[in-house]
Parts: C-alpha cells; sequence; structure tokens
DNA sequence: AGGCATGATTGGAC
DNA sequence: GTCCAATCATGCCT
C-alpha cells in the first residue's frame, strides 16, 4: 500500500469516525467487517467544515471522543509516518543550512570593536592609533579617547541588553509554541522531530532580528569611528620647539635634506611626533622650499647662523678658539649649498 | 572675514 | 616602499 492510498484510508476511517461513530466502537467495526464502501471525500470535508458550526461544548465532547477512540493510537502513528515521509524528509536535509557568512563578518566585527565578547577596552588601540596621528598633545588625545571609549561603552551596553531581550522573547516564544504544539498533539498528529523543526524555524527567526540587531551596531560603531578618526584632520601645528628641531635638520641638511630612518626617528623622538609626520613635514619642507627659496631666504639664514654658532661653541669648547671667521666660513658654506642644490 | 601658514592626504612616478 | 606635486582642511594672524 502506498503512501497516498494508506492517507486516503486513515483520512476514511477518521471520516467514519467523525460522523456517527465516535464513541461508538462496535459500529466501527461493524463498518469495517461488513466492508462497507469508502466514504466520498467530500462528504468528509463536509464534516469537517460542519465542526466549525458545532459549540465549543460540542467539539469539546467529540475531541475528547476522538481521544479515548481505540483506533486513535494506531491512526495517529500512520499520520505520524505519512506526514514524517511526505514532507519532513523532503525538508529536513536542506534546513541543515551553513552559519551566514553575513552574520560571521557582523560577528567578527563586534568581537574585534569590543562590543561583544570580554569587555577589555575594545577599540582602544584604534583610538590611541588616531590620536597618535593626530598628533595632538596628551591631554587632548586622553580626552578623545575617553569620550570614544565611553560612547562604545554605551553602544555596547545598548546592544547587551537588547540582545538579552530578543533570547528572553525567543526562549518565552520557544517555549509558548512547544507547549502549544504538545497540547495538539494529542488532537493531531504532530511528531517531537516536527516540534523540533519548529524551534529551529523560531530560532532562525529570532536569529534573522538579532542579525538586525548586529547590523545596526556595526553602523553605529563604524559611524563612531569615522568621527572619531576624522578628528585626524583637526590639524594642530607642532609646537615651536619641535619646528624649531626639524628646521635646524632641514636647513644643515640643506644639500641632502632627506633623513635617514634613523635621522626621522630620532627627530620624531626630540619632537614628540611621529615618524610620518616627519616624513610629511620634510615633504612639504622640500617643495614649499623649492617653489619659494627667495621667501624662505631670512629663515634660511638664521638657522644656518644658529647651526654654525652652535658649531663653533662646540669647537671652542674643544679648542678653545672661537673665531667669528668660523661662522663666515659655516654660513659661505650653507649659501653655497643652498644655490647649488636647488638653483 | 579673508588671507596666509601649515599639517595631512592623495595620486602618480620611480 | 619613498618622493613629488597638488590639493584639502584647519589654525592663526591681521
Amino acid at each position: 500500500m502506498d503512501d497516498q492510498t494508506r492517507m486516503m484510508t486513515g483520512l476514511t476511517g477518521l471520516g467514519g469516525l467523525a460522523q456517527a461513530d465516535v464513541g461508538d466502537p462496535d459500529s466501527v467495526r461493524k463498518q469495517q467487517s461488513l466492508g462497507q464502501p469508502q466514504q466520498d471525500i467530500g462528504d468528509i470535508l463536509q464534516q469537517i467544515m460542519a465542526i466549525t458550526d458545532e459549540s465549543l461544548d460540542e467539539a469539546q465532547a467529540r475531541k475528547h471522543a476522538l481521544n479515548c477512540h481505540r483506533m486513535k493510537p494506531a491512526l495517529f502513528s500512520v499520520l505520524c509516518e505519512i506526514k514524517e515521509k511526505t514532507v519532513l524528509s523532503i525538508r529536513g536535509v536542506q534546513e541543515e543550512d551553513p552559519p551566514d557568512p553575513q552574520i560571521m563578518r557582523l560577528d567578527n566585527m563586534l568581537l574585534a570593536e569590543g562590543v561583544s565578547g570580554p569587555e577589555k577596552g575594545g577599540g582602544s588601540a584604534a583610538a590611541a592609533a588616531a590620536a597618535a596621528a593626530a598628533g595632538g598633545s596628551p591631554t587632548d588625545s586622553s580626552i578623545e579617547h575617553s569620550d570614544y571609549r565611553a560612547k562604545l561603552a554605551q553602544i555596547r551596553q545598548i546592544y547587551h541588553s537588547e540582545l538579552e531581550k530578543y533570547e528572553q522573547a525567543c526562549s518565552e516564544f520557544t517555549n509558548h509554541v512547544m507547549n502549544l504544539l504538545r497540547e495538539q498533539s494529542r488532537t493531531r498528529p504532530i511528531s517531537p522531530k516536527e516540534i523540533e523543526r519548529m524551534v529551529a524555524i523560531i530560532h532562525r527567526k529570532f536569529s534573522s532580528i538579532q542579525m538586525q540587531l548586529k547590523q545596526s551596531t556595526c553602523e553605529a560603531v563604524m559611524i563612531l569611528r569615522s568621527r572619531f578618526l576624522d578628528a585626524r584632520r583637526k590639524r594642530r601645528n607642532f609646537n615651536k620647539q619641535a619646528t624649531e628641531v626639524l628646521n635646524e635638520y632641514f636647513y644643515s641638511h640643506l644639500s641632502n635634506p632627506y633623513p635617514s630612518e634613523e635621522a626621522k626617528e630620532e627627530l620624531a623622538k626630540k619632537c614628540g611626533i611621529t615618524v610620518s609626520q616627519v616624513s610629511n613635514w620634510f615633504g612639504n619642507k622640500r617643495i614649499r622650499y623649492k617653489k619659494n627659496i627667495g621667501k624662505f631666504q631670512e629663515e634660511a639664514n638664521l638657522y644656518a647662523v644658529k647651526t654654525a654658532v652652535d658649531a663653533a661653541n662646540v669647537s671652542a669648547q674643544a679648542s678653545q678658539a672661537n673665531s667669528p671667521a668660523t661662522c663666515c666660513t659655516f654660513y659661505s658654506c650653507f649659501v653655497f649649498f643652498n644655490y647649488m642644490f636647488y638653483m
């Protein structure tokens, strides 16, 4: 007997029960033993429709009678088996879907930003890096840093409280549906496997809602981060001493104003700025000097004299011979290099 | 407010 | 990767 035939037989049997024989096992036996013709499917549908016209008490009584019927367990298991084969087997395999790559991306990002996972000052590395790149004073960067962390903590808090709400709602709803299905399983064929499947469906639905929450949280973090990183554009002029150190190096190496990596590191250390800021400064300085040597002449002379005096002092300390001629020699050399290099 | 100074960024060449 | 050149964006001075 194929599934379809068995199902029809099952329905026919129930149809017979629904019509008149519920509560009267003998009648069923009589029908079966006498081999009465199967009722038309139209009759069965009519009977089902007629149930809606019944009063609640009548329906309850019928339900009770049905539950007590001796054929019920057998019919129930047949229907479960048919459902298992026709419906669950079709969907079963495909529903084992792999983890969504988008959710994985969102999870990774939230973890990296310190929104999900253990709280350990997430994003502070980014904040520190941005603060360093901004080249602001330690006070400024620490203010911005703490502001960033406070806002991130706020996002984190909202995210976790919403997540908790979703999880609670999901668990409540799952329990509710499970209870409902268990209750219904007394009157219609619902196998435990089907209940499990329903739970999985609910979890998937809630997980898609969770994804929206994760997406919004990621967006909020990105906005916060971009705002924070935009602070880089809030240019701060280097302090006077730093500019002086850089200019001294520039004008004393005018013949080749390209500091080595080591020299850049040394200058960065002296000036309290980053190596890339030193590189930027020299890049800007070279191009601006080259474009308008005349404008920088006075500055160049000033630093040349300063360098010369410093060198002379060092020399004097060494040889006790501090002659003005030394200054003149250094200055001459400077002017010579200056014009040779850039003219 | 406007103009200049200056640090940062970007795109192309090497 | 560095460097140059152009450009942007902001700071600062008048």
